[in-house]
DNA sequence: TAGTTACCGAGACCGGTAGTCTCGTCAAGA
DNA sequence: TCTTGACGAGACTACCGGTCTCGGTAACTA
């Protein structure tokens, strides 16, 4: 027949409370247990929820945790656009880091990564979470190649892995600081520290001295 | 007693075919399931030996992975010294994405580390391996400083830093290449592409000239 | 040759986990 | 009141890392 017509829905809904039960455990449980693997009984059993309850809803543990996570570091890290890359790149490293640092993103992330790690269903989910971070990155670079900001052969991929490259790899070695002086410095690194406060750099040889003091 | 006296050795000696059959083992299936995990029973039956042998040489499952692993890959990646620091910095980049792009090292080495996200003893080993070879890296960074062919206040850690977190972040995502032309276009990102091909770039520092010639 | 020692393969076993399934219950709408 | 589907609870399967025990066996000693 003509079941295109959504059946109207019948039965008991779904349970906000339980929801927000869930997901609040599941980010206090990701902070809490720095690396330690966090599990679907532990979740369950903190919300005070049913297993089952998890699985209708989510369809593995990752996919869980990268809610919980995103359900509040969404827009943590706002796509900066001041009309000068070189101050976006530098509020958008500045932004990145804080974030990263400050719990109870930090911890949850790490365990995050470590679950990405042998869960494929989250590793997908996390790629698609990075690919987003790195398009915003993409625009940022490419606006500023449009006003001339970047030199026409800079490889703007190359850019975009050496800036999310540092970041996680000191992020999840935790060997070096992740603060607003290393944003900097990575922002000067990325763009040239020649000519680094104003000003198109160029001839290579003319800024160099005027600026390196910062 | 003198208990000093090293009791000699009696009883049966370790067999050398059953090491190398599990590190053999191990190798090909750590090559083979790129990031499924391989589970320590799985190396013992294509050993062909049994669980106690292996964990009686090995203290876990991460250990015999990192054996089997740089039991050949050892010297993949020799530290040049050739006087340039441009050219000693595009030979190890050259070196560092060829040796991790060819079989069995590429897929072996992505679920070792996937591995070791969730096996703290991984963890450790493979942390002193890298911290090896970020200390190649900063010896290679500091002569060519000595020789001022890097400005005195350019951050050697952050340096170090971008240069693998890019590797991994590539090695691992797997959505850019890591070719030759790419080791080359990093090297020279990092060190000012600017005068990259040749000639000083710079006048700030008197000693560049003379030997960035390469 | 006989005895001792320690490694060998095999597999039972333990504790822990992801995900499935079932049960009796409960809320929302017809 | 009856149907529907979500709910909490927890048993259950399958798998894994690591330990333990077993009978057998190679290498060395007396």
């Amino acid at each position: 027949m003509n079941s295109k017509e959504p059946r109207p829905h019948t039965g008991r809904r779904r349970n906000e409370a339980a929801r927000r039960a869930i997901l609040d455990a599941a980010l206090g449980l990701l902070a809490d247990a720095d690396g330690a693997p966090v599990s679907v009984e532990t979740i369950a059993r903190a919300a005070g929820v049913g297993k089952q309850t998890l699985y209708r809803w989510w369809p593995s543990k990752g996919a869980v945790l990268l809610d919980a996570l995103t359900d509040r570091a969404a827009q943590d890290v706002p796509v900066p656009d001041t009309g000068s890359l070189r101050r976006d790149l530098r509020a958008l490293a500045t932004a990145t880091f804080r974030a990263s640092q400050r719990p109870p993103a930090a911890p949850a992330l790490r365990t995050l990564v470590r679950e990405a790690a042998r869960d494929p269903h989250l590793a997908d989910l996390l790629r698609t979470f990075t690919e987003s971070r790195r398009a915003d990155l993409r625009r940022i670079l490419q606006r500023g190649r449009d006003r001339g900001e970047l030199p026409a052969d800079r490889d703007v991929e190359l850019l975009i892995d050496q800036f999310y490259g540092f970041f996680w790899y000191r992020f999840l070695l935790g060997h070096g600081p992740l603060d607003t002086p290393t944003a900097e410095r990575i922002t000067d690194s990325l763009l040239g520290w020649a000519g680094a406060a104003e000003g198109p750099q160029e001839s290579s040889t003319a800024a160099t001295a005027s600026i390196s003091t910062s």
